[in-house]
DNA sequence: GATAGATATTTTAGTTGATTAAACTATCAA
DNA sequence: TTGATAGTTTAATCAACTAAAATATCTATC
């Protein structure tokens, strides 16, 4: 399959392909890492997001999403239930909320950042010539924010 | 980072850590595919289990989803509202149902396969020498099932 | 300074999806 | 007939999300 003449459309294929297989293949670990952090994927994409000290205002939060305010302020109660976030006011404009981090909120998203940096059982069955190949690889992938 | 003596495991780590942002950057376009379908992630992985043409127990949808039963008959019973699974009955039981697509469920799950085959456009940023070495690195992922 | 918008967030009310527990029905097999 | 098996129903719950109305506060203007 594929030979030297393929095309870059298909070797993008070829490529995404595999990567999605790995993908499904290793979300039930994921979702365990959030399982064990009693995290639900929101919680984790909300607590990723806070990780400015000052906080972020819930307008910011909500498009930061793409969701509703109203489901933003859904999103911080429940952190915030968990006493993983605050509302904090903002000096000078007491309209806004910023939300930030509590100790506990920081000390589990870096346990919870931990855990999921750790990689699935199914990346360990490489040997170390092919991990040392794909290390290379991936490294040209490009990579948004963070 | 990561010099040419550095363990397996930290090997396995930065890798990992590459392919997770990939998996995050990558998860809306993923959902935007689901969306042009009407399908929710639930519906996706339940057209996939059903690819036998013979048609699948609850019970072992049940298992292959790791659900309760009654969850399997909710699952089924959306997407046979949709018209894209139907249930048969198993001459020689009639205890058992056999889960089936029916011609627009085939339909419907190649369209979508087809979709999500396609690369996300972040990958086709990468240039044709890149991509073929990354075919070749990821060819060693290990495979489940399929 | 009063006031008329504009802004930031919350509340209320409702929808859909995902999931479980428990009770129930139908059927099979010994 | 009795017990096991396959599946469904019912009644809940939680998560994720939207729309619309309400509240509080700020800002610019008359």
């Amino acid at each position: 399959m594929a030979g030297p003449s393929s095309t870059k459309a298909a070797l993008a294929a070829e490529v995404w392909q595999r990567l999605f297989a790995f993908i499904i293949d290793t979300g039930p670990h994921r979702s365990q890492v959030l399982g064990q952090h009693d995290l639900t994927p929101n919680d984790s994409r909300a607590l990723f997001a806070l990780d400015v000290p000052e906080g972020r205002t819930m307008g910011s939060l909500a498009e930061a999403w793409g969701c509703d305010a109203s489901n933003a302020t859904w999103v911080v109660d429940r952190l915030e239930k968990k006493g993983l976030a605050e509302r904090r006011s903002l000096a000078g404009d007491r309209r806004v909320r910023l939300v930030g981090l509590t100790p506990l909120g920081i000390k589990t998203k870096a346990a919870l950042s931990r855990d999921l940096d750790r990689p699935p059982p199914e990346l360990l069955e490489l040997d170390r010539t092919d991990l040392e190949a794909l290390r290379k690889a991936v490294q040209k992938l490009p990579q948004r924010r963070r």
